[in-house]
DNA sequence: AACTCGGGGGT
DNA sequence: ACCCCAGAGTT
């Protein structure tokens, strides 16, 4: 049943709506399923380049299944939420061996599967497949709740499904893949959240936002929270040939499989301030104990803060020469000598390849 | 229901 | 600084 909203939405679609984004290509449901999970929480423009990569890397999902984890990760390198290129890679490996290759075709098949909710399983459904299927990400929530004047936060459980409720009532039965397309671009175009151009909107006049002459109060802002800060200290060890060493990840927590320096917990509080030790012997006492390695040129560089959605992390690289002896660390899987000039495809989280970069640089 | 999980763009 | 972004998984 389509609703005044999709008849005027699928009108403005035909004259305005964006066709060239890259995974509009050669539709599929593999591209469309990449780039739903690359576009979770991350914005097309800081899409675009990592889907033409990895679509690149990996040109079908048989080629993802069967590339290594450390691959996927390298082609994830600075987008963030690493769980996403987990699942992708988990998820690939099952479409190929319990799917032979395809992908499910309904919303609960698709949702079995990692990485996999209801608004992407619906998104691969509406433009891949043509069925009608829902979406609810940041734009249709941002449009429908302007629409019907829908109060509260969308990360509360009520918001949420009441505009779950509009999105299926919205949804036409003719036309899905364009309707889907076409309430997304709105919002990101038109229905912007800073500035709405309601006078460039098809819907206007009968938005309840628009009419109040308030659609910046929806949706409602989540409630804020002082971040917390921790601190760290990243070792930098070097060897002569100018190779780094690395730590990989665990799996899960933060940075999850990642490949990063050492890192050393320090206390984030100042108030004992006086009775921690300088991170110059914290990171010479780590030297002779992990690496039983004489430090040399110990130098503590700018510290940095690197902020996450939830804390602020505080950073201070210390920059130490080890001898040929520490080498021997590689014997552990979990440790690596990264060489800048013959890069190993592997993930970084975003602070270390930055600062490979400036070091690489500065030599 | 609240929390975890990144990084960057817009303002 | 603060806001949020083509959200999903875990506790």
């Amino acid at each position: 049943m389509a609703t005044q909203l999709s008849s005027q939405l699928l009108a403005w679609f035909d004259q305005h709506g964006r066709r060239h984004l890259p995974w509009q290509q050669a539709i599929s449901p593999y591209r469309v399923w990449v780039s739903e999970i690359m576009l979770q929480q991350t914005q097309v423009s800081t899409v675009i380049p990592y889907f033409e990569r990895f679509m690149a890397a990996f040109p079908t999902v048989q080629h993802l299944a069967d590339a290594p984890a450390d691959a996927v990760l390298h082609h994830w390198t600075g987008l963030g939420y690493y769980a996403r290129a987990r699942n992708l890679h988990r998820a690939a490996g099952i479409v190929c061996d319990q799917h032979g290759g395809v992908f499910p075709d309904t919303v609960d098949g698709l949702m079995t599967l990692p990485g996999i909710g209801r608004s992407t399983a619906g998104a691969i459904v509406s433009i891949a497949g043509g069925g009608r299927a829902p979406i609810l990400d940041g734009n249709v929530k941002r449009v429908l709740a302007r629409y019907h004047a829908v109060e509260g936060w969308p990360g509360k459980t009520e918001v949420s499904n009441t505009l779950w409720a509009l999105a299926e009532e919205h949804t036409p039965g003719q036309r899905v893949a364009d309707y889907t397309q076409a309430i997304m671009d709105l919002g990101a175009t038109v229905c912007s959240r800073g500035t709405p151009h309601c006078s460039e909107c098809p819907l206007s006049l009968q938005c309840l936002a628009s009419r109040q002459g308030n659609p910046r109060d929806y949706p409602g802002k989540k409630p804020r929270k002082v971040l917390p800060e921790r601190s760290t200290i990243f070792i930098l060890a070097h060897s002569d040939s100018g190779e780094w060493l690395l730590e990989q990840r665990p799996p899960s927590g933060i940075w999850g499989g990642l490949w990063c320096f050492p890192a050393l917990a320090t206390a984030a509080d100042d108030a004992g301030a006086a009775s921690n030790t300088a991170p110059t012997d914290a990171v010479g006492n780590w030297c002779l104990d992990a690496l039983r390695s004489e430090p040399a040129q110990l130098q503590t560089l700018a510290p940095f803060r690197h902020t996450f959605s939830h804390y602020h992390l505080d950073i201070t690289p210390v920059r130490v020469r080890v001898d040929a002896a520490a080498m021997g660390v590689m014997a552990t899987d979990r440790f690596l000598w990264y060489n800048p000039r013959s890069p190993a495809q592997v993930g970084l989280a975003a602070p270390v390849a930055r600062l490979l970069a400036e070091l690489t640089h500065d030599n």
